[in-house]
DNA sequence: TGCGTATAGGTAGAACTGCTAGGTGTCAAC
DNA sequence: GTTGACACCTAGCAGTTCTACCTATACGCA
């Protein structure tokens, strides 16, 4: 049986990562949580992609980390947007947004 | 220096062929001109991209293919959809759909 | 006649993304 | 005392799309 691998986020993760760091600093966990909270449900961001994911980021100078202290006293690596990074999140955005404008003409073609 | 691959297509290259291919029998290099057509442009489907996705689909089931003759008497492979390849079709849009409104519902945040 | 371009099909190999599946360790609740 | 939530991580694989090639035919035009 070939398994139906899902693939729901069709390369649209990096973006989503850097829109909810934009908001403020945010540690990993805290990320995929608020993806999964804000997209009710819809994206559930497994670690394996989480933390490759934030780490790619981070090389590519779109984001910062440092470790800190959570409201709950726990050590945890907390992001924020690097100025390149926030460029980088506008270009994926307008970029989204054209790619699903095109779809859409393609999509409401007759048949 | 690291290019910038463009990769437009996002996984929605499978969506788009059958789509245009539900609108009637139509061959592999005419798929992909009705796809830039369509979306203005914006989709440039390259063959090294078309032909494995074609192969992928028919491998599927989702598409029947045969050689006929062209409006311009040439030998060209005519695909056309299957009932499976229907039903993957509107699999695909649906899931396409609650994708789109889930990265809306994600960028709409503010920051 | 010969050349370029559009048409029409194809493959090989690499890059990138995201997945599954595992691992570490802490702390609170039961 | 063990389960579950929190928080981090890696390895290895699979799928998709890209670039870069290849073949061949037909047509226009110089």
């Amino acid at each position: 049986m070939p398994q139906e691998k899902v693939e729901l986020l069709k390369g649209t993760l990096d973006m989503l990562i850097l829109k909810v760091v934009a908001a403020g600093p945010i540690h990993g966990y805290a990320i995929s949580q608020r993806i999964q909270q804000i997209s009710k449900d819809f994206f559930q961001v497994p670690q394996g992609s989480l933390y490759p994911a934030l780490h790619r980021l981070e090389e590519q100078g779109w984001l910062d980390a440092q470790w800190k202290d959570t409201a709950t006293g726990r050590e945890a690596r907390f992001y924020t947007l690097t100025r390149k990074g926030r460029k980088q999140l506008e270009t994926e955005v307008t970029n989204w947004e054209r790619l699903s404008d095109a779809v859409s003409l393609i999509l409401r073609i007759a048949d």
